[in-house]
DNA sequence: GGTTTTAGATGTAACGTTTCACGCTGCTCG
DNA sequence: CGAGCAGCGTGAAACGTTACATCTAAAACC
């Protein structure tokens, strides 16, 4: 009888049920066998508690189940949200998740790529801020939101569409004059195309269109006074905002109810994200919404389909808008 | 020289770098060797692109670096900060994180405490809402909020002290009659002890206090019912409420506006948990807040100190109010 | 009935590490 | 000056699995 703590193996099970080592290992791996040896084995395997040894199984075979998520953090509603649903995809395909949170750290992103590597995952599936990350060939990677290459695919949202939707709406809501306000990366990463689906939609509805570009890692404050510089006797320059995240609407609807400004009557906000209350109730702003599921879904099937078909370089899936939390008329 | 796609092997190193096997796991591990030795393994696993292969590692020693985080989602603030930390503290401590989400499903729970065990993780930190989960022995365990019994170490916020020190900061404002709003579950979780404590602290201070336990699964709506029906003449029965959760109270403050009344001026109220808008800007509200860091910390120290001295079943770690939102006077 | 075919059980050889008993070298001490 | 010892590199064994070549016995065929 195995020892306490010592769990029993393969052999273990194989010798108890009176059968070959492979037989064991072929019921475990549903391979078809006879019926009497199967019942054997498996009411062995019962009796002895037997469980394999799953590291054992990926040394052999080279493949474990494991995908490795990078990600910046799990504190920021998008990012936990989709890694609430890449764990919730990758179940439904018997994977499981190894997480890494990088506090947007590029040399912890690098480290964890390599150890994502090391771990022998079968794929990683990455949101990373840094720009020359070194990736070996020979895992699968998926990049959410950066591009970084024909080499690497990326999934993301339809950022540019996005941007001209939001464009549209504030038009459709009888904004004269809007402004979009955003925070500018040294990153070449697809939500920077917000401004140009923005600008582009603007242009295309004949909305006049202003920007304020902050720079990446600058105070807040630098939002609330370019918001001052352009208000006059009490009123704003622009009748809709359009705010890179939910999160900077958010705040923005602070400052502006602050300067004695009504939400959304005197000015229209549209965030960007689809960021709801703890995360299941209602949305925090109108909003153009990232499809995060099928974000999820998309990186996950890439990296498990070792198909080597034609493999996008890019893939953006459709955003769409949705009003809430009373920031449009 | 390796095929492309064929990872070298320490043995490769060894031939290549004309030394033994044992002597390069050494260096890989970090075990003094000889001057010359240590550089020509070095050279000849920076030139091989060497990386070890930790599901051999596993396989040999018994221990992987990876502990299973087991939990409902990641969209829950709470539990999203919880599982950072977590990750955060697991990487300080060299050890990664496999992370399975539950969605409360008492099955998946139970088949990921299994997938966990079979993984060969080197501990499990839970969260679980399965009354009857069943837990191999032989792999460390620790329990976040629930307490299965002597066997299984507990880590949670003080809950009893939380609601004591809500009682207090409401009688502190001025209260006179107060209630609780909570949501009762079938499970002897530790957040249960909110009550406990709350209704002590009031009897303590001399605060006539109330309650409303919503089932466990009931429609949000019967705390509207409740409120309702202790609402007269445009004036509710109580002046403070305490709410089980941030997420409550965040509702229940949208309700009292719609009924008319004033937060903080008519009603105050204090949360618990310590929710801060998009995770990382302010409270949503005035509210016991959990020291999830120090939860995390616990936790991981607990399965790894390996330490088989006093193991506490139960710890409890101190919580904090802090003042936001306004939902105070 | 003898031979061929075949299904299916068997057992061995990896997979890439860690560990440990072993043996070699060179130093210390009496 | 020689025995003993410490330090250190060596290489074989073992970890638990999968895959494959081999073998057995029963079925199929003429």
């Amino acid at each position: 009888m195995a020892k306490k703590g010592n769990n029993p193996t393969m052999n273990d099970v194989a010798r108890e049920a009176g059968v070959a080592l492979g037989t064991v290992s072929k019921v475990v791996n549903g391979i078809p066998v006879g019926e009497e040896y199967r019942i054997r084995v498996e009411k062995t395997i019962k009796k002895l508690n037997y469980r394999v040894n799953s590291y054992a199984q990926g040394m052999k075979s080279g493949k474990t189940r494991a995908i490795a998520v990078i990600m910046p953090n799990l504190v920021s509603p998008y990012f936990a949200s989709l890694v609430n649903s890449l764990g919730k995809t990758l179940a439904a395909r018997k994977h499981y998740m190894v997480f890494f949170g990088t506090d947007y750290d590029p040399d912890q992103e690098q480290e964890y790529v390599r150890l994502a590597e090391q771990q022998k995952v079968d794929g990683i599936i990455c949101l990373s801020y840094n720009p020359r990350l070194e990736l070996s060939e020979d895992i699968p990677l998926v990049s959410i939101d950066r591009y970084f290459g024909a080499k690497i695919p990326c999934v993301s949202s339809d950022n540019y569409g996005g941007g001209y939707l939001a464009a549209e709406k504030l038009k459709e809501n009888g904004c004269k004059c809007v402004a979009m306000l955003r925070i500018a990366s040294k990153l070449p990463h697809e939500p920077a195309k917000r401004r140009d689906g923005f600008v582009a939609g603007c242009e295309a509805m004949g909305l006049a269109c202003d920007q304020m570009n902050l720079e990446d890692g600058a105070p807040y404050q630098e939002f609330v006074d370019f918001l001052h510089a352009h208000f006059h006797n009490g009123k704003l320059d622009y009748d809709g905002l359009f705010c890179v995240t939910d999160s900077v609407a958010y705040q923005i609807r602070g400052t502006l109810k602050e300067m004695g400004l009504r939400v959304p009557e005197d000015v229209q906000i549209i965030g960007f994200d689809g960021i709801r209350q703890f995360g299941d109730m209602e949305l925090v702003c109108s909003t153009i919404v990232q499809p995060v599921d099928a974000i999820a879904e998309t990186c996950v099937n890439m990296i498990l389909n070792t198909d080597p078909g034609q493999i996008p370089s890019l893939l953006c899936l459709p955003v769409r808008y949705e009003c809430g939390g009373t920031t449009l008329k």
